[in-house]
DNA sequence: GTGGTCTAGACCACC
DNA sequence: GTGGTCTAGACCACA
């Protein structure tokens, strides 16, 4: 958690159980923590939590059985890949093939660094 | 102008005066529009035209005559390239190889889309 | 039981018994599941099932041997008739007809989709 | 507002919000009360406003301008209805049809009181 | 125990 | 001035 970054608190939380999806350590429904046990570990105001789990629930990663707790959805990591892939071809490419355009990068340093 | 992107309005300025510095289209000694100006041209308030003001002179890359204007400086169009250089290559660049891999995108799409 | 639903889980499964008093699956001094026994069967606490069983005491639905169970009380399908004439007639026609009035919704819809 | 609902007060402002648009009190463009501005007015906290308007921004009925205020969109009416109407058929008219038959209601009670 | 809603009050970025 | 985020603390319904 950066507690200074302009990205939201629980946008960065958001995105850690995303990840945590993506990695497969968390599966389907498995119980994520309630939203004060969580809130308490991370430093967090139970709120905050509560709004990281209304976001991903809103977005179907997440389902709740009231007075149970929340647990991972069925599709949440096709969805989680799906949302990721969509946001990075349609936000983060064009400013990339821009920016090393303008730049005269070679787009040869993306293959000559990914290992 | 995108009044609901997440990116500050007035820093949204500043780019497009970046883009045209780095196109030619102002070169140095240039004069920009009065904050007035450029605020009416672009249905922006005053106060947002001066802080993307205040903000490229501290770059260093506008300079002001006091109750003649702004101008583009002399090595304007180096530091702007110099600052997207950097930032290019220690912020997005590896964050753009971590989520390719995870996402299983190919780093051809770069050489294939550049153009 | 959808545990999703905005409706309580109790009050969920008490509209089933009373629809299976309704439909005269259920008739006066039939024995109806324990707690536990019929919990277990829906996947649902215990307690949850006594609220279930309470509401409909106090209702006079349902009534209770110490020691023995539950039971379906004499008036059952009439209280459940009654109850269920009054809360339409209160409280759902009168926002079924301004809804359907706004949404310009003909009101012969009822006429052609009653089977 | 009706603080002892059992439905939420956010949304029922919200609802109170979506009436307005259908009315045509509120058009397109129109400027919304700003939270602190709407909350005072209605005896409610800024935060719980917020709640409505993020409510209504996710469902695009409307838009934000940042540091100005909260305006109604252009397709607001359109989407208000489509909910509404979507609302009702899929959970309010089964519900209906079922119980007027369950409890012997001449479905014509609905043409009768229209008007 | 769980989540859901609400209040009060704070701080920040932005216009 | 505007919204956006966060905390602290409260009360409630539900399991």
């Amino acid at each position: 958690m950066d507690f200074n970054s302009n990205k939201p608190i629980y946008l960065q939380i958001a995105d850690t159980i995303c990840e945590r999806i993506l990695d497969d350590q968390l599966k389907p429904d498995d119980r994520i923590p309630s939203v004060r046990e969580y809130g308490a570990q991370l430093g967090v105001n139970p709120n905050t939590m509560m709004r990281t789990y209304e976001k991903l629930t809103s977005d179907g990663i997440i389902y709740n059985k009231r007075g149970i707790g929340y647990f991972i959805s069925q599709g949440a990591r096709e969805i989680v890949l799906e949302n990721e892939k969509k946001f990075f071809l349609e936000n983060t490419l064009p400013g990339i093939l821009k920016t090393i355009k303008l730049l005269g990068i070679d787009p040869s340093v993306f293959k000559e660094n990914y290992k």
